[in-house]
DNA sequence: TCTGGGGTCCTAGGACCC
DNA sequence: TCTGGGGTCCTAGGACCC
């Protein structure tokens, strides 16, 4: 397994105008996986989300039984959902009781993440074979540097698409164009199973039309904004004053939005990264009341320390910035954190400073979820204490290269 | 019958130091 | 005895992405 050298951080050069830059996007991932799985429910709509114990059962003929949307109750939300499932407008994000009133006869299927990240990795692997030049973007997505491969560029996205296919029995959609932005724009342009090639020349006629949202970096809160100020295309955005973006979104948003609108994207491909920090979080099926039902919420909480200690010792890491995060039942989120003077991946250790944490926090409503985060993370391999002996006994070597 | 879990990056104020 | 000016670290919140 490759690993990240801390001297030697890969990209590709910049500043090249010339480049050609696939974006890959597999096709309803998740879902996908599954359908590879229970073949029977191809070509009907299927969602994958809620928690995790609506496994599917074997029937007394040997058939295999699903759960269906409409016999859900409780939290959850859409994770994925097939393209039959969102034909009904069923997406993910969506909570499950909502897709339950417009698709109750769907099909249900827990997350399976082991799964989906073994598929991950060979679909990755395939296209590594083709194309090395690779930036992992998540489970399902990725760059592609595809400036140095001497092939003309329909004839290399087809043969990357049947490598993929030929690897995990999916399939992928991909936009090239001369950079990132555009070819994550153009990856959406023609899904499922699509190629989309664009170059600078074809802006006007192809992202112009498309609404603002479809540019990776303007989310909800960006595209009401600028909807009040009557930009609602990219068209509207590329012809308005950079001034008065910069004065109404700030000079570096401001300007990065007008860039974007014409399609200027300098960013390299980047091939290697180290995570920034490593985190656990989880929302009760219920609200919790902090003295109420304070043992529980002790046990969760003690329970999230000790998994990302388990984390963060699996992946070879430590921190010295500990933080935890609450959700209220009115949905009110706020996060307190501090700095230890070593860093740590000691359960006990991170167990403290996330107490001290808590203390910090009036708890006047109840809880809907909990989380524990670790950050400012070293590498916990080549130790600057070589003297001490917890170190050995970490397993320093695993690091796995989980997504999500 | 609202709204998961795991991340990244940015902003902004205050502490602290030179 | 009316007020500099950088730089870095720490903390909190928020937007955004997969």
């Amino acid at each position: 397994m490759h690993v990240c050298s801390h001297t030697a951080i890969q990209q590709t050069s910049m500043n090249d105008h010339n480049r050609r830059i696939a974006h890959l996007d597999m096709d309803a991932f998740y879902a996908s996986v599954e359908l590879l799985r229970y073949p029977e429910l191809r070509g009907h709509p299927v969602v994958i989300g809620g928690r995790r114990d609506q496994q599917p059962t074997i029937n007394q003929d040997g058939s295999r039984h699903f759960a269906r949307l409409r016999e859900y109750a409780g939290r959850g939300v859409i994770t994925t959902s097939t393209y039959e499932a969102r034909a009904l407008g069923v997406f993910s994000g969506m909570g499950v009781m909502k897709a339950a009133l417009l698709a109750p006869d769907a099909f249900l299927l827990p997350v399976d993440f082991d799964a989906y990240r073994h598929f991950s990795r060979l679909f990755k692997a395939a296209v590594a074979d083709i194309a090395p030049l690779m930036e992992d973007r998540g489970i399902d997505e990725i760059y592609i540097d595809l400036s140095d491969i001497p092939e003309d560029t329909l004839t290399l996205a087809q043969r990357i698409k049947l490598a993929v296919h030929n690897a995990t029995g999916l399939t992928c959609s991909i936009g090239i164009t001369p950079n990132k932005l555009l070819s994550k724009i153009c990856s959406d342009l023609d899904k499922p199973d699509g190629i989309t090639i664009l170059s600078m020349e074809e802006i006007p006629q192809r992202i112009w039309p498309l609404p603002v949202k479809k540019i990776n970096g303007i989310g909800p809160k960006a595209t009401e904004k600028l909807a009040a100020l009557g930009i609602t295309t990219i068209e509207d955005l590329a012809k308005a004053n950079p001034a008065f973006l910069q004065a109404n979104f700030g000079k570096s948003y401001g300007y990065w939005l007008y860039e974007a609108s014409h399609g200027i994207d300098e960013r390299p491909i980047v091939m290697c990264s180290e995570p920034k920090s490593i985190s656990r979080e989880s929302t009760f099926e219920k609200d919790l009341h902090a003295r109420h039902d304070r043992a529980v919420l002790t046990e969760i909480f003690t329970n999230l320390c000790t998994r990302v200690a388990a984390d963060l010792q699996r992946k070879g890491y430590l921190g010295r910035t500990i933080g935890i995060k609450l959700r209220f039942e009115d949905f009110r989120t706020v996060t307190r954190d501090m700095t230890l003077p070593s860093p740590t991946a000691d359960p006990a250790t991170i167990r403290r400073a996330a107490g001290e944490c808590l203390k910090r926090i009036p708890l006047n409503q109840k809880l809907r979820l909990l989380g524990v985060r670790v950050s400012s993370l070293t590498s916990s391999i080549a130790p600057k204490n070589a003297n001490s002996s917890r170190q050995g006994e970490l397993k320093l070597t695993d690091r796995t290269d989980d997504n999500q």
